[in-house]
DNA sequence: ATTACACTAAACCATATAGTTTAGTATGAC
DNA sequence: GTCATACTAAACTATATGGTTTAGTGTAAT
């Protein structure tokens, strides 16, 4: 019989561990869930299949684990600075400066290959996982828009924007950054490339007019 | 030895090879590519496996097929109406009008779930199905946003807008639809839903304000 | 009646894969 | 030195799956 695991958190133990989770994030994020076999990632691991299996209960555990580890690492971050009341500007050319900022450092984020690839199998793999589904929108779209619903409600009250309707102006805004990815990260197979700087102010300029 | 398959298109043949597609199509778009067996197929498309295999040579072979027929049928014809020089319009009311029908239509053909199914299946099939790209890309979004930008540039040069850059437009104009469909239909299981009329008139004023 | 076409059921082959079991090894604590 | 922890290689089980082959049936045209 097999001597009871006792799962503790030994140096050794987390290294291996560590080991699992890259070999399977690494081929997960390649091949996709189905096309990776758990012989690959042991493998890759360079560990052994008892080893595995006494980390993860199977492989629906794993890919569960390599998901939310790849989100918390991808975490959304950049929206922490615009989460304060009341703004710090007051301008409209400041509020023109910040949202320049904040749309390149998202695409940034978000056209880097992992965090593509990541979507990509988030989005495949969805009805067959369903809490994937919330895993993903809870650091993804939905606290994105929440975040910048609340952005753009302080910045009306403030005078900065006049439109109201601060959720409409946030998908005005997140839209054709969500198209970009879309069709530049999710729908083509190249390395997904950043627009350049000048598109960025055309189209944030562009967003101003309508909402100023 | 098996006698020579003639693959001649026989009415009896011919339905046989719709029953297999149909099937194909079901269980493809409900289970994707490698959760999907030939087996499962056959079985729904009640033929037997040489049958299956005097159609297509291989499994990709038939998947490829899918795609491409779910793709004709669900083909965008909605552009037709806006492709003509010049645009049968001349006033920012008209313009209003045209531009929210089209929204409209748009997104109900966009967000069945078959469409949503499929262009789920396409993104996370795409790495390992290259061609499957340009199937897509040239039926979807490159060709949307084709024909948008040749609309929005005749609009220019009707002076019914003000925005030059008739691509950046056109990246405003597809933005939210895009980034509708992907957070209420692809980062979803639950039966996608329409946004209300009134949302999409907002959506269009804003838009308007920005370009006119 | 014979021939060609298109099909059928069912067995079969080869491979892949998730997960388990067996038997044994290295290491550090007591 | 013994014990517990954590590991190893390798064989094994059970199943699924893509695709092929065998042997035979129905049917319409000649």
């Amino acid at each position: 019989m097999l001597p009871i695991q006792q799962k503790t958190a030994s140096p050794a133990r987390l290294e291996k561990r560590t080991q699992i989770l890259r070999a399977a994030r690494d081929l997960f994020l390649a091949n996709g869930y189905k096309r990776t076999s758990m012989e690959a990632i042991r493998a890759a691991a360079d560990v052994s299949k008892p080893t595995l299996y006494t980390h993860y209960a199977d492989k629906e555990a794993l890919f569960a684990d390599v998901v939310q580890a790849t989100f918390n690492q991808l975490g959304i971050e950049q929206f922490s600075t615009t989460n304060q009341s009341p703004l710090p500007i007051q301008t409209q050319l400041e509020l023109r400066i910040v949202l320049i900022a904040f749309v390149t450092r998202a695409m940034q984020q978000m056209l880097k290959s992992d965090y593509v690839a990541i979507l990509r199998i988030v989005i495949g793999e969805m009805p067959y996982f369903p809490n994937l589904m919330n895993i993903f929108r809870q650091n993804g779209p939905t606290r994105g828009l929440a975040i910048a619903t609340h952005f753009f409600g302080l910045a009306y009250q403030q005078g900065i924007i006049k439109v109201a309707d601060a959720e409409l102006v946030a998908r005005l805004f997140i839209g054709p950054i969500a198209s970009y990815i879309l069709t530049e990260g999710l729908l083509q197979t190249e390395e997904p490339k950043l627009p350049d700087s000048a598109r960025i102010e055309a189209h944030i300029d562009l967003f101003l007019k309508a909402v100023c």
